[in-house]
DNA sequence: GTAGGGTTAG
């Protein structure tokens, strides 16, 4: 009798039937097994069946492993495919990397007069939703209609989503309004839409009258609050489920941690850590990635790290986030032996993984290191660099004053620069001083997009630079009379697990008059050490048209004074968020940490910085 | 005797 060997428990002898093939399709695992049955098959003369075809087609298809190019060659040789082996097609293109062709799967079905049932909509939509193609969505809403799926609750809802979440929320609204059945899957997917296009109160109406919340409901409107800024309100959210007695799944806790790790929530983060591991949630590695994201910059690299030998499944995201946390401490070398390890176990870093590595070469002065990684990158690795990438490069070389090289680096980029780019050219010429440059690229950029405010603030930083405080607040004029708006600037506090939210001018905190008396003393202790103001008074009066310059510092500097009322010397304030911290936000918080004896940690967008006894330990040298 | 096998929302 002979046999071919597939793996030692599953082989097929040439009596066997249908039936055998059947189980052995189910209980297949790779393509290599899926391809040997095939010829075994052939060999034995076994004629595939209609539900033989089937099952070898949802086998290819399956997001596993994503052959379609076999799946379709299968297909071919099928002289009448039915209803179901259509709906399988275009379920696989709608999933992959080639959504089109699923509407000429649709077509060629409609050629054919394959008749639809209830599945073939949702896929078909799935494939709209992904193309963001509104125009097929009408069409195939029409032939809906016409075919008669009006009424069907799976055809609707897919409609539903392609209108709620491809930027068409009126039609959505409208179909929601007249469709005959509704269900949770309906409303969660207007929530959706009106929070993917800003309209936050109206998803939250739709959220509180909806009939029955699931938890994807709650999750939606959560990462809603997140997508939106508003952390806050997540996390308030996520509370109100917890009373509600909704068990958060895996992107529930996600979102949530997300929300913990923008607004330094440390304490809220680690609950949410406990009651996982309480819960017996496995970490996976989305949750691994922020629950690392959060510790790392909240300040805590030893749980970052603890967590992830925590997860099993350890992916090239989880890695990476390791290694940014190590870039936003500045602690480049350790980073840089991470990324060796992950290749040693034989991980492999991705385009990610290298702007991560490169911006931690960047903030940590490893020039040598970062340059050869860069050229690593497409010689070793095969990864095209991207536009990311050079904005590193030139952020690396700018940083440590090799200006020549970075614009020599931008010339002969392959894509046109961006702002981002330039930006970073910009930064380095304010840190070493070379105005005539700055200006240059300041002016530019500012022909470039005229309603972007930052681009204003760098021109003004660079002339601050200079000294020439005249052109300083000229260029910031200048953004006022062109009617440019900048968001204010804010800074937040965490203390005794509540975050503080001060905007640049505010007046809204409850002990606004104590912050106000706080920074008037720790103002007149600065001066007493010898401090001198670049510009106007310390803690700047609004009013004033020669503080619009500093007017950035002013939320920060309610934040510190807010910390230090709160808590006792030899204790920690956390400053969880900023826009950036500048070189004068640098001098007097290392001044008043020493003053008031007390550690400062203050997180910007890209650094983390801990202020102790006078020195921080970012490593930036100004 | 003609089902079976596969659907939508975060």
């Amino acid at each position: 009798m002979a046999s071919i060997t597939l793996t030692p428990t599953k082989q097929l002898s040439l009596e066997s039937n249908a039936t055998q093939t059947l189980s052995l399709l189910e209980r297949c695992s790779r393509m290599e097994e899926l391809k040997q049955i095939q010829a075994q098959m052939f060999k034995t003369g076994l004629v595939a069946d209609t539900i033989t075809v089937s099952r070898i087609l949802t086998f290819c298809v399956s997001p596993k492993y994503g052959n379609l190019e076999y799946a379709q060659m299968v297909f071919d040789r099928v002289s009448r495919p039915n209803t179901f082996m259509y709906n399988t097609m275009i379920r696989g293109y709608s999933n992959h990397k080639e959504p089109e062709k699923a509407f000429l799967l649709y077509q060629q079905m409609l050629c054919h007069s394959v008749p639809h049932n209830s599945y073939t909509f949702p896929f078909l939509l799935k494939a709209c939703s992904s193309l963001l193609a509104i125009e097929e969505t009408k069409q195939i809403h029409a032939h809906v209609i016409k075919l008669g799926f009006g009424s069907e609750v799976f055809a609707t809802n897919s409609l539903l989503h392609v209108y709620a979440t491809s930027g068409s929320i009126k039609a959505a609204r409208l179909l929601f309004d007249q469709v005959p059945e509704r269900d949770t899957v309906s409303w969660n997917s207007m929530i959706d839409g009106y929070t993917k296009c800003g309209k936050m109160e109206i998803a939250h109406e739709f959220f509180k009258d909806m009939p029955t919340k699931n938890v994807i409901s709650w999750t939606t409107m959560i990462s809603g609050y997140v997508g939106a800024g508003m952390f806050n309100e997540a996390l308030n959210l996520f509370h109100e489920m917890q009373i509600e007695g909704v068990k958060p799944d895996n992107v529930a806790l996600a979102s949530t941690l997300s929300a913990c790790s923008h607004l330094g929530a440390l304490d809220q983060g680690r609950w949410i850590h406990a009651y996982i591991d309480r819960i017996g949630v496995e970490i996976d590695p989305i949750l691994g990635c922020v629950l690392i994201d959060m510790f790392a910059k909240c300040g805590d690299m030893e749980e970052a790290l603890e967590v992830f030998r925590k997860v099993r499944k350890k992916e090239v995201s989880l890695w990476t986030a390791v290694i940014s946390g190590f870039a936003i401490h500045g602690r480049g070398r350790e980073a840089l032996v991470w990324f060796d390890n992950m290749q040693k176990v034989g991980i492999r870093p991705n385009h990610i993984t290298f702007t991560t590595i490169l911006t931690a070469c960047s903030h940590s002065g490893l020039v040598e290191e970062g340059k050869s990684l860069f050229e690593s990158m497409d010689r070793v690795h095969k990864l095209s660099p991207t536009i990311e990438h050079y904005g590193c490069m030139v952020d690396l070389l700018g940083r440590a004053g090799f200006l020549r090289e970075a614009m020599g680096l931008i010339e002969k980029m392959p894509v046109k620069p961006n702002a981002v780019v330039w930006g970073a050219l910009l930064n380095a010429c304010r840190m070493h001083k070379n105005v005539e440059l700055g200006k240059k690229i300041g002016k530019f950029l500012i022909e470039e997009d005229p309603n972007h405010g930052g681009r204003y603030i760098h021109l003004a930083s660079i002339h601050a630079v200079a000294g020439d405080w005249d052109r300083a607040v000229e260029a910031r004029r200048q953004m006022k009379d062109r009617g440019v708006s900048k968001l204010p600037g804010c800074s937040a506090i965490s203390l005794n697990g509540v975050v503080h939210e001060f905007l640049a001018g505010g007046q809204s905190h409850p002990q606004i008059t104590d912050i106000y008396q706080m920074w008037d003393s720790i103002g007149e202790r600065l001066e007493k050490e010898g401090y001198k103001p670049a510009l106007g008074n310390l803690l700047l009066d609004l009013e004033d048209e020669a503080n619009e310059m500093a007017i950035n510092r002013h939320s920060e500097r309610l934040a510190i004074a807010f910390g230090l009322l709160g808590t006792k010397p030899g204790t920690t304030i956390r400053i969880v968020k900023n826009l950036r911290v500048c070189e004068e936000c640098h001098t007097v918080t290392k001044l008043i940490s020493k003053i008031y004896d007390r550690e400062i940690v203050m997180r910007d967008r890209t650094r983390f910085h801990l202020f102790r006894d006078g020195k921080c330990t970012c490593g930036d040298k100004w």
